[in-house]
DNA sequence: TTTCAGTACGGCAACGTTGTCGGGAACGAT
DNA sequence: ATCGTTCCCGACAACGTTGCCGTACTGAAA
């Protein structure tokens, strides 16, 4: 089986003992540079490497950071992650995805699993079916560092990265308003999700903007942000089933963006002509489409970046962190029609 | 700072030995039933967990499991991971997910960070700047658990599963000379990957089939499959500024098969009018572009698990295993033009 | 009463590593 | 010759857990 090298078997070749040649691989002055040099030749030859896991066990950390996202397939996910470890990689920590598919249980289970694997922190973005974050705080208060971002925890007083879901919501909203439309749907994840309500809020704000009352019947929820196609099918066959059709939605949603597309095209519902649509998305195939779909674009790299260097530092507080930053990044609009 | 409660905690609140509360804790039948339930109790009311590390370092397994793949952002590897997370799950295993980036140096270094980090074994999907597999194969004489997938290393004995790329290369190409077409060009990742020999060898028996001769200059490599937009762009460039411009071109990836799309309409070529595409992808909106691309789709949510189950059955076995398995599953080609 | 088996628990070692302490040897100063 | 100092290095403990052995106690059989 898989047996690496010690640091018992060199001192057993050299001769010499386990602290002396712990000692010499960590140059310690009070080795002679002699005995240095055969131990450090010897580790080399037999490319030693120190046991990450006898190390953790003693220093208490594992030099990783544990992710927890609902998808890796999801675009924004996956440009965030590249972020994430791309500073990572550089501090010398390791990375640990998981994935929640949006569900509740899955969360907590993962986060169970990451913490008591001993991650030195974590990066969260919540599930879509999360409304109680009690795992969070549980873990938080016994003072596991971590960093939301995205999808940020209300109750939990930490660095938060984000992006300013408001204002994206608003541009997108406009947008549509500014193109001709008034009758306009919103399409969204789970209501208690941050970026739902901070969206939501946007789109309100631009029909305000126009004195365009708001409609309950036309704002769709999605509890599983798009998960399941039916899901999507249904908010929309709802929305189209209206006395008062809409003739445009707001998504806010990458999966949802593309469900929402899907739906029109298997209902033979012309995009942009019958409805127009506009909604938040990182895919970088929106281009190829059929139908021309407006996007907000978040920052995703960007603000993987900046929540794993907001974790680090906390990891590697001597004292503990009591201001706690809330970061708000722009989103840009890509219009296509 | 965090934490969490031991042993040693629970003993010396119960008055007991370490040894007599992780018996207890482990249900041996030498611990009265008094004091198993006493001990549970507190176990409980604390929320004792184990702490993993120890016990790696002590069992010396990690009941993790490595991946290696390109990109999570491939639709093919996103869908395999699926797989290998419902299975790992099941079985107990945890999932650490590296991404390559197709670089072979990144390879390397994400290789040797799991191998000493203690993974119980690996699933790996090569990159396509890899030619020479040694970092690998010095780990598996080692006696590491390996299972490969999709891109295969020839010349490491372990078990293998990937599609059945001739088949689904030959089928492709069978398509587009059915459909008229008798110019087809070929664009591919590195010429040493497995993917790219077999779907080669596809395409050219395509060919023969036809009696159409391969003609060299039909055939482009991307040695970083598709990784930077302009090693796509040049190629195609290269292909369409032939004297004798193909007619259709036969991908063989995933991101290959978007980025000659994307080209495509940079360049405003039509599609399949002026030149017909036909490629391997997993993408799920291929269906919502304004070019229709036909796809050889390969199963890869079962690849994942079968690999998995492979794995994991390596990991467990008792004696080393001396017989591998090389399974091969069916691609579908899915028509849009 | 002695012996023996069984029960129920504690003590110790080990996984691989590093920090602390202690000690032998060499050397210079007294 | 004696003492203090410096230079190297080894022994030991600890991180949290479990396997192995030892042992005190109980009760029954001889």
């Amino acid at each position: 089986m898989f047996e690496p090298t010690t640091l018992k078997d060199i001192a057993k070749a050299l001769g010499l003992s386990t602290s002396t040649v712990s000692r010499a691989l960590r140059d310690t002055h009070e080795i002679s540079s002699e005995t240095k040099k055969i131990v450090l030749e010897y580790a080399q030859k037999i490319n030693y490497r120190p046991n990450p896991i006898a190390l953790s066990l003693k220093e208490r950390r594992t030099k990783s950071i544990g992710v927890l996202v609902s998808e890796v397939a999801n675009h924004y996910f996956s440009q965030a992650i590249g972020g994430i470890e791309s500073i990572a990689y550089d501090r010398g920590y390791h990375v640990i995805i998981t994935q929640t598919h949006e569900s509740y249980e899955r969360e907590k289970i993962n986060i169970q699993h990451l913490a008591s694997r001993g991650v030195d922190g974590l990066l969260v973005s919540l599930s879509a079916e999360t409304s109680d974050t009690s795992h969070l705080s549980l873990l938080h208060d016994r003072g596991l560092p971590m960093v939301f971002f995205d999808r940020v925890a209300k109750d939990i007083e930490t660095h938060k990265i984000s992006a300013n879901n408001e204002q994206g919501a608003y541009d997108a909203t406009i947008q549509l308003l500014e193109s001709g439309r008034r009758k306009i749907a919103h399409l969204t994840s789970s209501n208690h999700l941050s970026i739902s309500i901070e969206r939501l809020a946007g789109y309100t704000a631009a029909l305000q903007k126009y004195g365009i009352p708001v409609q309950e019947e036309y704002i769709k929820y999605c509890p599983h942000g798009g998960m399941f196609p039916e899901e999507t099918e249904q908010a929309i066959q709802e929305l189209m089933s209206l006395k008062d059709k809409p003739d445009a939605i707001f998504v806010a949603g990458d999966r949802l963006s593309i469900g929402c597309i899907t739906v029109m095209k298997k209902f033979n519902i012309s995009v942009p002509e019958e409805i127009s649509i506009s909604g938040f998305s990182n895919s970088d195939v929106l281009d190829l489409f059929n139908s021309p779909l407006n996007s907000v674009r978040q920052p995703a790299y960007e603000m993987g970046r900046l929540a794993t260097e907001m974790l680090i530092k906390l990891i590697e507080s001597k004292y503990p962190v009591t201001e706690f930053e809330n970061r708000v990044l722009d989103t840009e609009l890509v219009i296509r029609s």
